[in-house]
DNA sequence: GTCTATATTTCGATAGAC
DNA sequence: GTCTATCGAAATATAGAC
């Protein structure tokens, strides 16, 4: 079986963004191997360096394309105005599907932070923030509006992103709860722990 | 300097598992040398393996030493009976002050997971589960007795730990809010989360 | 653009002297 | 019990042929 001489350039490059998000979210990015990614790519280790200038670099670009992706959806997510209440509402079915579809990213982003270059590291922990930022801000409408109620917005921004990103950790498609009842059981949660006035009906179980 | 030709297995013991514990915390299991565990212990790598049987070994006995030791506390803490808003707030405030007396083993301990062979998986993966099933009891007796309201006690349960465990990603001593701000903050939303009833004046700061 | 071949390091783990 | 020395495998990355 002859091999291949041709270039096959556009489809070596994604390939190997594709497999890498693959491999470092299930093995870890130290324990994944250049031998291994080009193995599934279908071309030999040597030529992965045609596509990215080492394996630094590789776990870098793929972890800021996703925050760059978390942003951009963010900014583009038509969130409504006013009411505090439905903004929080808004940001946590938001967090909640975006991460969900891209769970190898979000695994990577947040477990592969201490593999970066110190450079590469302020890069990243700055789109982090930013993005805390967006949940604080309106942690803070509703406590100046007073629908919302919370101790401390900053802190309690971490911890309610937390506890949206945890859903990652357990979630499988086909469990005992669908995507959907998981997201309203979660933004109850969220909702109450902000300190949102119980809308009617919540003492029993939530809709759906 | 001549160097020491006597016997030291009582102190190198501990030492390797001191050191393992923090070098694993920082870079990650997979991206530590069984050789810079003993650089910084002060043998040579060989004498290592006096030690322990390789390094997956050295890996889940730190994993499994945490989670005893977490499983042994929680029984011996003291937890109240009776009304299950006071056992939260008792389970809420173990949790932070355990895991903040541990933060090295508690990130190894659910980092690492993806490190242990299959069978060492199993073994951890079901300590880990007993743990989440003692706040789980406690949220079905809220449930039960009608002081607590949760939409769904496995997955409040899930949510509250990931949101309690996530105080170790960035609280430093010495920050902007002390300690025992910190576990007031979350209690607070822990209960919230969990739907009890405002206690009086929680519409105000906390005390303290 | 992909290949083979390889330079160079470093890895986990072991053997045998003392 | 710790040492030196080392085995065999695997790592990242590069050089040069085609």
């Amino acid at each position: 079986m002859a091999r291949k001489p041709g270039s096959r350039a556009d489809i070596t490059g994604p390939r190997l963004r594709e497999v890498a998000l693959r491999l470092f979210a299930r093995d870890g990015y130290a324990a994944v191997s250049m031998r291994q990614i080009a193995a599934e790519v279908g071309v030999q280790a040597g030529a992965l360096y045609l596509y990215t200038a080492d394996k630094q670099s590789l776990l870098f670009d793929l972890m800021k394309s996703h925050m760059d992706a978390v942003l951009a959806a963010w900014a583009e997510s038509a969130a409504p105005e006013g009411d505090a209440k439905l903004r929080l509402e808004h940001f946590a079915r938001f967090h909640i599907r975006f991460h969900a579809a891209r769970a190898d990213a979000v695994f990577i982003a947040y477990m592969e932070m201490r593999n970066l270059t110190p450079e590469n590291f302020a890069v990243l922990e700055d789109l982090r923030k930013r993005y805390e930022r967006e949940l604080e801000a309106i942690l803070q409408a509703g406590q100046a509006e007073g629908t919302l109620n919370v101790p401390d917005t900053k802190l309690a921004a971490m911890a309610l992103i937390a506890m949206l990103t945890g859903v990652n950790t357990w979630f499988r498609e086909g469990g005992r709860l669908s995507r959907d009842r998981v997201e309203d059981i979660y933004v109850d949660m969220v909702l109450k722990a902000a300190g949102a006035q119980a809308p009617a009906g919540s003492g029993e179980n939530i809709s759906r």
